[in-house]
DNA sequence: GCAGATCGTCGAAGCGCTTCGACTCGGGGA
DNA sequence: TCCCCGAGTCGAAGCGCTTCGACGATCTGC
């Protein structure tokens, strides 16, 4: 309540009539003190505006209470969603009584060693994991705790979190058979990303595919390549194709808006003609041309939980922790899907 | 180029046949160190793979080489700019050797007040300053340099950074009046923001009129209410008033849209009829129905200067470095604006 | 050639905190 | 009654680094 920088833990020590020791005891709770003692010493601190200095503290604890979280910083389709994220993990990390400090992802693995080295954090939190990511065996060797956000192709023995794609591509299934649809397509990414068997991209097909089977549903996934006329190509094929389609699901982001227009311009009037069901943060779904019904990535809870996992990994070990944590999808209905009209024309054969 | 984490200054010494204190001086240059020694130290440093720590370093120098970003992390439509500046400061705190704390907006006073008084950080990089901002009395009662984006209503004694809005309102004008353009209108803020005397507002709106004045063109400055229905009104009256009207500056960054389509309903083809100038980020200038030309936040810019500034106060003393440093507008002329027809309406009187 | 400056290096004293014994004091269990 | 134990506190020893003063060696200028 008072000056600030230059009082230091005997200051308060004196005042309060103790050792430095035993403030070190009160802040740290690291041993029973009597609780006129503690409340004697509390007091000293507020009232001399007491902060513990965080060099001396790391230096003599060898803890800094700070942890880095290594994001990218280009610019790109999903700053939202990164903002969510970083916002939620500071948050996160302050009612842990942790500070954050920010490393670009283009630091690379000099970043981590340079961080960790110095001892400047206690444990990382790193986004935008690839599938082969060059960070990963620095990672594995490191002492130090991690969590990573997506899970790169070989993931045992690290902390890993994301949302569930099986479950998605699931329940996105389940959502649309829950309504009547019959057919129904995935449109994903671009061929490349299923060819290079990204993680995400394929799990999203399987939960798709298996939940189709399931409900005796016909089914397909088509690739989406990049681009408008790609778009509109791939639609004219799939209706073609598949003149009963009533349903279909988009995971492809940028696809999005020229699949849209590509259905439309096909006369596939949505949600009359067709529903359709979007894996995308919210705000490009409540944004486009009819709102669509979709699935985001749950970014606040990913942080949030990713830093619980760390927190949990300092302070009980390594193993106090599961290697996967999957996030259940939450599928929030817009305008854009409907029962399946019952004069639309049969399912496929 | 070995091991890590356990390798401290005193191994460094050892293997390098010198002292403790020698090698501390080769990594820092405070002291002058024979050529022949210095290669020694160097060498060893990189076989043992040092790094000091971090901690050990802070305490004894008072000097953490860190320093914070406080920035609002709430999803706004102004993300890619924070990012982008976020960036910025990253990269250029680290050519200074130099690593970033995130600070929240959220956190406020206390939060500033934490990284401060227990030395986490050597000065403050503050984003998103409001006129009345309640950060201000401790920003200057702080014994840390800090460097704000944006400027308060009381400035003095502060270190302030931000694009030069008077400049900018001038550069449009300008550009306007070299396309031949007589009459034109500034479409600002909503009318709260100019009655709350902010800062960036008024001072376009200056800039604007005086270059028009420099060029004798007839001009007016109008708020804009949020909302498409307000926009549609505005733009109504305006062209009813002014029928002579040929262009205008936006300095709107939501009402852009709502205020060209409302252009385009009451018959004025941009740039045919209107040329239309935006102060506004590149990505929604480009995203436009029609591209328009326009001033961008000069986000990297911005973040690069602030660190500058800041290594500069905390280097050579708080008097090194202006109260104030305005960055120059930078137009890009997109499809927007175009020479004034020959044929349009006389200028209104 | 010699006083005095300069260069290059070392030793030691902390920086402010945590933590590990050690010590005191009462209160049970035997 | 004696001993042991736990609760509560203190003192001192570092944590790994920087920095100040000191000290020999080498250089300057007369």
């Amino acid at each position: 309540m008072e000056e600030s920088a230059l009082v230091k833990i005997t200051d308060v020590a004196r005042h309060a009539g103790v050792s430095p020791s035993t403030v070190s005891y009160v802040l740290s709770g690291k041993r029973s003190i009597s609780a006129e003692t503690r409340q004697r010493v509390e007091q000293s601190i507020r009232t001399l505006g007491y902060r513990p200095h965080a060099g001396a503290r790391a230096l003599a604890s060898s803890r800094s209470n700070v942890l880095a979280l290594v994001m990218p910083l280009r610019s790109g389709i999903h700053l939202p969603v990164q903002m969510q994220f970083a916002a939620s993990v500071v948050t996160a990390a302050r009612t842990y009584d942790h500070d954050v400090l920010l490393v670009t992802q283009e630091e690379g693995e000099d970043g981590l060693r340079r961080v960790t080295d110095s001892a400047l954090v206690d444990g990382l939190v790193v986004m935008d994991i690839q599938m082969q990511d060059a960070r990963i065996p620095l990672l594995r060797s490191l002492h130090l705790p991690s969590v990573l956000i997506g899970f790169p192709a070989e993931a045992a023995g690290l902390t890993c979190i994301d949302l569930d794609f099986t479950a998605t591509g699931e329940a996105c299934v389940d959502h649309l058979a829950q309504l009547g649809h019959r057919c129904v397509a995935l449109l994903g990414s671009p061929p490349e990303v299923y060819a290079r068997g990204t993680g995400f991209a394929r799990r999203t097909a399987a939960g798709f595919t298996s939940a189709a089977r399931r409900h005796g549903i016909n089914a397909t996934v088509v690739p989406v390549a990049p681009g408008r006329a790609a778009a509109q190509e791939t639609v004219e094929r799939l209706l073609h194709r598949y003149p009963g389609l009533s349903a279909v699901v988009v995971h492809n982001e940028p696809a999005l808006g020229p699949l849209l227009e590509a259905f439309q311009r096909a006369g596939m009037r949505v949600p009359e003609d067709l529903s359709v069901v979007a894996l995308c943060p919210d705000e490009l779904a409540e944004n486009a041309v009819v709102p669509v019904s979709s699935i985001a990535i749950p970014a606040a809870e990913v942080g949030e939980r990713s830093v619980e996992l760390l927190m949990s990994k300092l302070a009980r070990g390594p193993e106090s922790v599961p290697d996967a944590t999957l996030l259940p999808p939450r599928l929030t209905p817009r305008a854009s899907t409907a029962p399946r009209r019952p004069d639309s024309l049969p399912t496929a054969s």
